[in-house]
RNA sequence: GCCGGAGUGGUGAAAUUGGUAGACACGUCGGAUUCAAAAUCCGAUGCGGUAAAACGCGUGCCGGUUCGAGUCCGGCCUCCGGUACCA
């Protein structure tokens, strides 16, 4: 062991040390315990960011704590390989978005490798080979097959200058980022996925997730949306192109007296069938089309409407109200159409406000009062009031017997919806993989036939910035089918689709016969801890989840779920913001390593902050982290010898001074608070700062004799031991000093000796109505009269009670007591 | 807008089940070492108060429950993530 630590030649050492050992291979061994630790795969952008960084040093720490755990631990990392920014780095370098990829892959795999991650490389796969997406195509087709894909027309954003669809991001205030024009919304078939056949078993599944934040199964529940309510109609006063009736749903049938208008989408048939004759309904709907296609902006947008001049009739009270359309209506959602409470909601309150359309109350408030609607509308459940035969009913009972009405008279009827909308995953684009289908000379269309797969995507290809080079090559898409000539799919699948199950390919990359070696597909699934983004905790984790199940009832795997335990990472900050190019605040992980080395770099991500919340990034913090390492290094050094035991200690423990004990007690302490903090509640920060605070006291210790001596030397083989997972690199080095033997890889993580925990006396607190007021030694097992007897002794207690009465005294064992006064 | 999360010293944070607020680290200040500096080591460090104590105040804001609240409940504010074609 070299006196000076000096990252740069011995982290070289120790990735030499761990390729030649092939240390990280993982085991086909079925009959081993196993354990799969994933990290969320990285889009190949180009240069390891911090998130990556903090993502990596994250599952490594698990990935090697579990390997010193004795499992078989599979750790794979490969490339989500096709998406959009590939295509833009083409069109602006003049490169192929192949060519592109391939080169960042290159480049990225080495930085990784540079870090000492724990990475089975062996197993290494790229979302963009064939070898990967044809069966990734094979798998579409058999759920073509069984009726789970479908098309269908959706909406797109449309750039009218450069002819092409843009992707949500690609649209700034409305106009296309390249051409400045404004966006229109135009409606193209789609290929879908059927993810609401599965929603009611998505959504109970998250009730075992129990290894999930209930953040993520939360925002799940909601993403799919159960509800339950009355599916109803209001007939129209007169017939509209075939049309005799408009259906909504409503999770609100007690306030269906209060309904005091209709609205409809602007893409509604019949919307579209009343423009024809109404020029200014016309406009309003063409305006319209230049609204966001995306959510967060619709939902914010001004809501604006047109009344139709049309009227619906009340299914119960036959009363006649106006039929308006609506920006704010979606055509995707349900069935297009709301009916509008104005008094009860808060989204038509504010309509019926800005269009001087009435407001009906028939909610009563908790007084029993109908409710006042002069500022807000009031959307809390009451009793029913201005409701016909219904008044005084409360919700539950008002839900029942107003769908109960309806459905006699033959106008609804109880249904169970989801907001879960079924999975468009047609892209218009070039880099991704293409579509198995085939379109017919008769306008139908059919899967390519297994043995013509893959489809291949041609590698290269000129990016002209317009249309995707397989679009407008005439050649590409001809497809001979057994001489019947066609065309193949020029749209290509969402890269969603490459992340939903690169998983599972992971147990058997390279097999040639199938989607998933079925044997070892089920020795390594599920995987047993996945880390990554928060901000994948909806898409890519739901739709994971939606295929991890169509494998399951394709016979490719036999559990439910893909992911047992999830932990989700924070953001990584700088100077408040999260770091990004375009704000200027990156740091360069690689600038790091090569100055401070991969250690340090991993100790800060991990020692800044806990795990699943945002780290601010600090220079400092990373001079503080190499300080602790070169400490650490220091005291192995200084009590270091090769002839030592790193595992048999030979303490007399009977023999051992008070210092020595209470020494050996921190060690023991701080191996049993660590290991529940790897393992349990993986917050690696205080995992680390427990063992600063032992490295403290070792260094502080000057032992009395050789049998305290001892005592060092088991507390430094703990310390070199719990921090390999943190700073691998330092502790292979280490670890071979200490006189460990083999791998530090695999060293034994150290165990508790529970007779070293024990203790005579700790300390007490005294509170006087709350407030500490003293404190005292007493004996560990000292039974809580004898607590309460020293507590009143105290003499600064006594202080605070002098003058008043004693009202109670709580003692908790080992804690406090508390002596309350008036 | 809607769904989810966060807010604690000068800074990053800790407090695991309602029980000592600020562990650990950074920074700052003081000291040792040095011709000097860097590095390293030792000490102090929530704010107010005191000679030192005592003591008072303090976990985004307002209110509540409790012997006791950073933690639980109600109402806000600010920031962050997601919002179905960024990945």
């Amino acid at each position: 062991m070299e006196e000076r630590y000096n990252p740069t030649s011995l982290e070289r050492d120790a990735q030499d040390y761990w390729g030649e050992q092939r240390s990280f291979a993982a085991r086909d061994n079925l009959r081993a315990e196993k354990y799969y630790c994933l990290s969320m795969f990285p889009y190949p952008s180009g240069k390891l960011h911090m998130g990556h960084v903090r993502n990596y040093s994250i599952s490594d720490a698990l990935a090697r704590y579990q390997r010193m755990r004795g499992k078989n631990v599979l750790h794979p990392m490969g490339w989500d390989a096709f998406g959009l920014p590939a295509e833009n780095a083409a069109i602006a370098n003049k490169t192929a978005p192949a060519a592109w990829t391939y080169s960042n892959i290159e480049h990225m795999r080495e930085q990784l490798k540079a870090l000492g991650f724990s990475f089975d490389w062996e197993r290494e796969l790229a979302t963009c080979t064939p070898e990967y997406y044809r069966w990734e195509q094979w798998f579409f087709t058999r759920l073509y097959e069984k009726g789970l894909v479908y098309k269908k027309m959706a909406t797109v954003n449309w750039d009218p200058v450069d002819q092409t669809v843009l992707a949500n991001e690609q649209v700034i205030d409305g106009r296309g980022w390249r051409s400045g024009e404004l966006v229109e919304r135009r409606e193209i078939p789609q290929w879908f996925l059927r993810i609401t056949a599965y929603a009611e078993e998505l959504l109970a599944g998250l009730d075992e997730l129990a290894g999930w934040p209930d953040a993520v199964r939360i925002m799940q529940r909601n993403w799919i949306g159960k509800s339950r309510g009355v599916e109803l109609s209001f007939g129209l006063e007169s017939d509209i192109a075939g049309f005799e009736r408009i259906d909504v749903y409503t999770t609100r049938p007690d306030t269906l007296f209060g309904v005091t208008y209709l609205s409809l989408a602007a893409e509604h048939p019949i919307s579209l069938e009343l423009a024809k004759s109404n020029s200014s309904l016309a406009e309003f709907i063409d305006e319209c089309r230049q609204n966001s296609v995306a959510e967060a902006d619709m939902a914010q947008a001004e809501k604006r409407g047109i009344d139709t001049g049309v009227r619906v009739t009340h299914p119960l009270s036959g009363e006649s109200v106006p039929l308006w359309v609506a920006n704010y209506v979606l055509m995707d959602y349900g069935s297009g159409a709301v009916m509008a409470v104005p008094a009860h909601d808060e989204r038509d309150y504010q309509f019926a406000k800005a269009y001087d359309l009435p407001i009906q109350v028939v909610i009563c408030d908790e007084e029993g009062e109908p409710a006042d609607v002069s500022e807000d509308a009031y959307t809390p459940h009451g009793r029913l009031t201005n409701s016909g035969t219904f008044d005084e009913l409360p919700f539950e009972e008002a839900f029942e017997a107003i769908a109960e009405a309806l459905s006699t008279k033959g106008f609804g009827r109880v249904t169970t919806q989801f907001r879960l909308r079924d999975w468009g995953v047609s892209r218009q684009r070039y880099w991704g993989t293409p579509i198995p289908m085939l379109n017919l000379a008769d306008g139908t269309e059919i899967p390519i036939p297994a043995d013509r797969l893959p489809s291949l995507l041609p590698e290269d290809v000129v990016m002209d910035g317009v249309a995707s080079p397989i679009k407008s090559d005439p050649t590409w898409k001809q497809f001979d089918l057994n001489g019947t000539a066609c065309e193949r799919e020029t749209d290509t699948f969402d890269t969603f689709v490459q992340s939903s199950w690169y998983y599972a390919r992971y147990t058997c990359p390279d097999f040639a016969d199938g989607m998933l070696d079925p044997v070892l597909a089920n020795y390594w699934l599920p995987v047993d801890q996945y880390v990554g983004g928060i901000e994948h905790a909806i898409l890519h984790l739901l739709y994971a989840r939606f295929f991890h199940k169509l494998m399951r009832d394709e016979g490719l795997v036999t559990s439910n779920e893909p992911f047992t335990r999830l932990l989700t990472q924070g953001m990584v900050l700088k100077d408040g913001s999260k770091m990004s190019k375009s704000k200027g605040n990156t740091v360069d992980p690689q600038s790091l390593i090569d100055s401070h080395g991969a250690d340090t770099v991993r100790l800060f991500s991990l020692f800044a902050a806990p795990p699943d919340q945002s780290l601010e990034w600090s220079e400092d913090g990373v001079e503080g982290a190499l300080r602790f390492i070169k400490r650490v290094w220091r005291l192995v050094y200084e009590n270091h010898s090769h002839s030592d035991s790193a595992l048999d200690f030979k303490i007399t423990t009977a023999t051992l001074d008070a210092d020595s004990k209470a020494l050996r007690r921190k060690v023991h302490e701080t191996i049993a608070k660590v290991s529940d903090d790897m393992e349990r509640r993986q917050t690696f920060n205080t995992a680390i700062a427990a063992v600063m605070e032992l490295c403290n006291e070792l260094g502080r210790f000057s032992p009395s004799d050789e049998n305290a001596q001892r005592v060092v030397r088991e507390g430094i083989s703990a310390v070199v031991r719990m921090l390999v997972p943190i700073i691998p690199h330092a502790c292979h080095h280490m670890w071979a000093a200490i006189g460990g033997e083999g791998d530090a890889t695999y060293a034994p993580w150290p165990v508790v000796d529970e007779a070293a925990l024990v203790r005579d006396s700790l300390e007490i607190v005294v509170q006087v109505n709350g407030k500490v007021r003293a404190r005292m030694q007493v004996a560990a097992d000292a039974s809580k009269e004898s607590l309460e007897a020293s507590a009143l002794a105290q003499e600064n207690a006594q202080r605070f009670i002098e003058g008043n009465t004693v009202r109670k005294v709580i003692v908790v064992p080992g804690k406090l007591v508390n002596i309350v006064v008036a």
